[in-house]
DNA sequence: AATGAATGAGACTTCATTCAT
DNA sequence: AATGAATGAAGTCTCATTCAT
């Protein structure tokens, strides 16, 4: 967590380090990132960069939180008691479609999410990460949990795995969009989105049919 | 590309060499992993790395192909061509059954598996790994296209995604699987492997619904 | 020598700052302690530090010197005047007993007379600290010669030398006491104290019978 | 432990390194030792050092060794059990003569030894400087429990205390003869030896009196 | 063919101290 | 009187790579 100095900054300074760092990690992965060049681009020495955060996990783990954060507030956060069995994969539906747009404005938070999930599979249990990929399961989870109740979610398979499951399909459609972004107009990428939650719904759906054995 | 000679070389010192590489890059990830590390499991010297293999980056994409063939070898190859409508799913179903018992017998296997997720996950978007990543996608591709051929699997996204979304879910299976290898049976793991082979084949089948609008 | 202003604190918390200090350079030595550290464990902001203090070494000066102090009002201080060959030895073994029965009560005392063996063993070499090893260095030697003038001391080394060896004694005793404190009972610490006392005088004894050339 | 290439150096490289580090140990201690200095003085690349040694505490304590070895080797190494009641302090005042003389050419070794006691102080049970401690201890307990063995040292006291009372006694001696090296002759220098250790012998010295209860 | 000694750039982090407020 | 934000120098250590042998 980064020391209490850090958030009773200006917001510009505040923000500038953080977007640095964000452009850093997001542009070279968490191991690759250096240190040296976000103090570089956020124009602060280094002793001042440690003046803030404890280290360099540390920072990135705020530069995540923050970027997290700012989709969530553009793309609507949704209580999981919110929702119904009515709206339930139509509320997700708008939300993705809101992201997607928001994403078109600025595309640094796709490769941040990119380094989130990079730091998932790399990072061992160290503490600062977890605190966002904790955050992050944790919401997927209680969304889960809720369509499991409402009777639109599968449960057939432990929750854990629906979850990690789950993230794995919205880390895929990032990483596709990010290589192929440029390759589809406004239209069609809101046409992917669509499919990609679709993709979703089929997959974590109720009705478990089972095998028949051949 | 390694040089030739490497090619040449005796099998045992060939397979050290790169299954020391693939353990080391699934441990720590791309950018932490360290050359060092490698050679000292492997059992040879610096210099001789360096005359076998460009770079790290070579030794990465080197490392990253063996442990793919041998994925593919040991869980069963099946070529496109010679699946059917009928035998489609029910074919990946005895793949995914015989490498999970093959995995109770020696745990190597889980942690290649691993590598080879890991190594997707962190490999620097530069040149010489890329041809890997396209070598297995490519395979992945291949059934896709010729599910849909066959009429069993969805239409409605682009190809490259749905591989992309496809890996993911059989790498956070594995992820999963690791991590509660121990939580359960023998039987317990079957039921969840046919499970998540469902959950792949609702999201990928053929009738696509669409999407009311609200 | 630390400003004046620093001598008009109120006590609390001028002994606040001179512990804290202490503790850190005691467990850690001069050039490994943190000022950081030390002005966290005291409750007091940089700047106050240095508007008290004009560097580390002065502060560490000040550290040692509260030290001493408190170490000798605990001990029982004796003029070396009031002291006769009769009462000599007998008076130094009522003051380590003494000693002995405070530590069991606050072992907070064994960690500052640890502190004092430590600073003066990590004192740097240069101006500041030596003014107050100098100050316990010159009671030591005040009872040494006059042991002498008594002629239960001997008189055959110089007496700085003399000193230098007590006090090194002394800390043997401190440091072994520390590490196996627990390892005795109340009874055997004071043979112990005892014997090592007896030590000392039989080091310091006056009949210096020489060597015989071989 | 140094890395094996270490000592397959050729030895005017080796000994430079070691030579560079232990003066720059014995200028300034233990944690003011800075190795970007020892590197710059004995002329090798940074890499190189940690090349040939683990980290800074292992360079030390190699340092460190030598120059035990060098001491023993030329104040002449005796194996406890070659002592007996009639040679036991004789020997150890020749040898403590003879180590007087090499002193004299080479006062570098003082000043290191001064280092050793900092460190044995200092350091909490790390790894590598115990290396040294345990040896120089070990030797001194054997020669302790011989003494004992052959009635002429006291069996009142914990033998690991008599251990610690004589290194302290032997360090007060060092600590003295480093400050006070020019203010006396040789002849005097060899007189202050032959008494220090008869400080010594009475110390340990066989009948123990006990005290007359006051 | 194979080695391993040697390197310097760069990694992250902590430091004591200053100074505007 | 007191603060604490800010700093840059210096700290130890690891890195991938080269090259003489």
């Amino acid at each position: 967590m980064p020391y209490p100095r850090f958030h009773e900054l200006p917001t510009a300074r505040r923000e500038a380090v953080l977007t640095a760092a964000a452009q850093e990690f997001a542009d070279r992965g968490y191991e690759a990132a250096s240190v040296n060049r976000i103090i570089g681009a956020a124009g602060i020495s280094k002793g001042t960069l440690y003046y803030y955060f404890e280290d360099k996990e540390d920072l990135f783990a705020s530069a995540m939180e923050q970027a997290m954060q700012r989709l969530l507030d553009q793309s609507g956060f949704v209580p999981a008691h919110a929702l119904t069995a009515a709206t339930f994969w139509n509320t997700f539906r708008k939300n993705m479609r809101r992201s997607m747009e928001y994403m078109e404005g600025d595309n640094a938070y796709v490769r941040l999410a990119r380094s989130f999930h990079q730091l998932r599979a790399t990072a061992p249990s160290s503490t600062a990460a977890h605190r966002i990929v904790d955050m992050i399961a944790g919401y997927v989870r209680q969304i889960i949990e809720r369509g499991q109740e409402l009777g639109v979610v599968r449960t057939d398979l432990p929750v854990p795995l629906l979850v990690e499951v789950t993230l794995a399909v919205d880390e895929a459609g990032d990483r596709w969009r990010i290589k192929h972004w440029d390759d589809f107009t406004h239209e069609e990428r809101l046409v992917h989105a669509d499919a990609q939650l679709d993709l979703m719904r089929d997959m974590l759906h109720a009705d478990y049919q089972g095998w028949e054995e051949p």
